[in-house]
DNA sequence: GTTGACCTTCCAGCTGCTGGAAGGTCTAAT
DNA sequence: ATTAGACCTTCCAGCAGCTGGAAGGTCAAC
């Protein structure tokens, strides 16, 4: 399979299949003409991949988890906690995201949005709105 | 002011100061040494920056939220209508998260973490869960 | 034989810094 | 007067995780 098919059964990009590549996430064959050829099990790698980065893994995760998926003795826990590991992670954003929000949703309600200058969000940022 | 000076009163690194110079945020007097020399105007300035990068604007919002802060016949709607278009990544972002921290939470509850590979999450992950 | 769609490698750039090297300057103690 | 050290300067390189583009090889169809 080339890597155009690859992309489009995997959901990748061919860019990023490469890159993978290149920092060494997967080494698919190569037909006599030199174009990468990728196997059926190489289209699930690519897929699990496309999967847990979305799931928000970082590569050197996936690369944990991919070691873990082609380990036939692999133990669930080790899976598991790289998993609780980065619920917490997530938990953490989301939490700094809300805390965010209500910032800016109460300085956008002050602002009366206009032609006048007077802005509570700018005084905000300035250091001498009444959120400190 | 030296930049260490500046530095202290911002809350900002020495290097992500001199990177704001670099970038063109700000440009301060040097002395005949050579150093920066930062007048209380600049110190407003970079704290300004701390505060608007800390509230997730990026550095070109900051650029535009800068040069209204500086402009005295600025409209607050200018100023609104990023805040708000801010809001709204904000919420995207944070809905994402969610969604992925239930499906996240949801694979960690089935998995037994035990010493056996089964495991749900890598089952999803490589799309074999019933997760789709 | 030529067009156009694919493939290859390599190099550069994105964001927002951060680290480090190599060197100049200032201050305070000896 | 010297020297240690804490500052300052510039420049270059690297982090993550791709993405774009150039320059060129290959293949299938017309």
């Amino acid at each position: 399979m080339n890597i155009g098919v690859a992309s489009e059964k995997s959901g990748l990009p061919s860019k990023t299949i490469r890159y993978y590549e290149d920092i060494g996430l997967l080494r698919p064959a190569r037909t006599d003409n030199g174009y990468r050829d990728y196997s059926t099990a190489d289209i699930h790698r690519l897929r699990f991949l496309q999967r847990s980065r979305s799931l928000g893994f970082s590569v050197e995760e996936c690369r944990q988890l991919l070691s873990l998926y082609q380990d036939k003795d692999r133990e669930s826990a080790d899976v598991k906690s790289i998993a609780e590991a980065k619920l917490v992670e997530i938990d953490r954003k989301i939490a700094e995201l809300v805390g965010l929000r209500g910032l800016l949703h109460h300085l956008i309600e002050h602002c009366q949005g206009d032609e006048r200058p007077d802005c509570p969000i700018i005084d905000e940022l300035a250091g001498e709105g009444m959120v400190q």
